[in-house]
DNA sequence: ATCAAATATCTCGATCATCGAGATATTGAG
DNA sequence: CTCAATATCTCGATGATCGAGATATTTGAT
């Protein structure tokens, strides 16, 4: 299918890869909520859920500044979050202002169960393609991965700089 | 770098692609958030912007399926998106009860102007790969997009199972 | 030491997106 | 023609989020 023969250039294909990719962005974004409302969160729960699986334990502060959350919400979030069991207030013994959070969620098993069929169907499909083709793969992720984060700050700079 | 040499097998190359896509999951979810502060709109509101966009005209209650939000919201939502003339309100001559959602975002600049710097850097990403590696990746996106509508679709199952 | 400014988190009233149940309009089946 | 099904909208209730101020602690200057 999509009737591109060898006779299309490749600017032509390097769209499609971006269309695709601004595709499974939106799928992703779904599916995120999908899982939030499957484990009765909300999406700023869980996202922060994710965030915190992957930064290890941050402070409060640090986390209201990667969600873009006002202070008051994340007090709120960590309230909920803690109830629940999924994060844990620790002291910082250093600054005693200092509020750390620490990711409880390897005793909730429902995490790991609910991203498992994803996790399942990627291993299947990365499990069809040869070492060195996953290797091509994994690093195009990586950087695609280091682009959005770049583009986040850029917009956060441009969000400070109208506000003044 | 990542002394993985060729005495390490397979499916750790498989766990670090599955965990880089989770992270790309998360910068994805971050990111559309600041999209959409920065667009002064609404994540859900964005997310329907996107949708409408990849789908074209769809009828409100369509909208509403693939948001999962009540059907309350989603006209609230057509209501602020309209005003801000990022979609349309159509009639469908055959039903006369729905409401078809003509997206109208090509006549608003923002839209483009706040997603360019990301395609804008993908397109380098992708410029840096041949014809035939771009195609395996293009291929694997695609893939992987697949697998996500599906998981959607699974959790949308177990979700309408669970209230009964 | 002392004091003021800066910083981190929390409190709390206000706002507003979302829900959900019911209202309204339309279609389709019998 | 009537009734059930369907599509959207209305509207009161709920609760996450905001944002300004309160509290506690740290830091730096004197």
């Amino acid at each position: 299918m999509s009737s591109h023969p060898h006779d299309q250039l490749a600017p032509d294909q390097q769209e499609q890869l971006v269309s695709l990719m601004r595709g499974l962005g939106t799928r992703t974004v779904l599916y995120q909520q999908n899982v939030a409302a499957s484990l009765g969160l909300y999406n700023n729960d869980l996202k922060s859920v994710d965030i915190l699986r992957e930064t290890g334990p941050i402070t409060a502060g640090e986390l209201s500044k990667i969600t873009g959350l006002a202070t008051g919400s994340v007090t709120a979030l960590i309230d909920r979050l803690e109830k629940v069991g999924y994060v844990r207030r620790a002291n910082d013994p250093n600054d005693r202002r200092r509020v750390i959070l620490v990711p409880e969620y390897e005793y909730k098993e429902e995490v790991g169960n609910t991203y498992r069929p994803l996790h399942q169907s990627m291993h299947e499909l990365a499990s069809s393609y040869t070492d060195e083709d996953l290797d091509l793969i994994t690093q195009f992720i990586g950087k695609a991965s280091a682009i959005l984060e770049e583009q986040i700050k850029q917009l956060n700079v441009k969000k400070s700089k109208s506000s003044s």
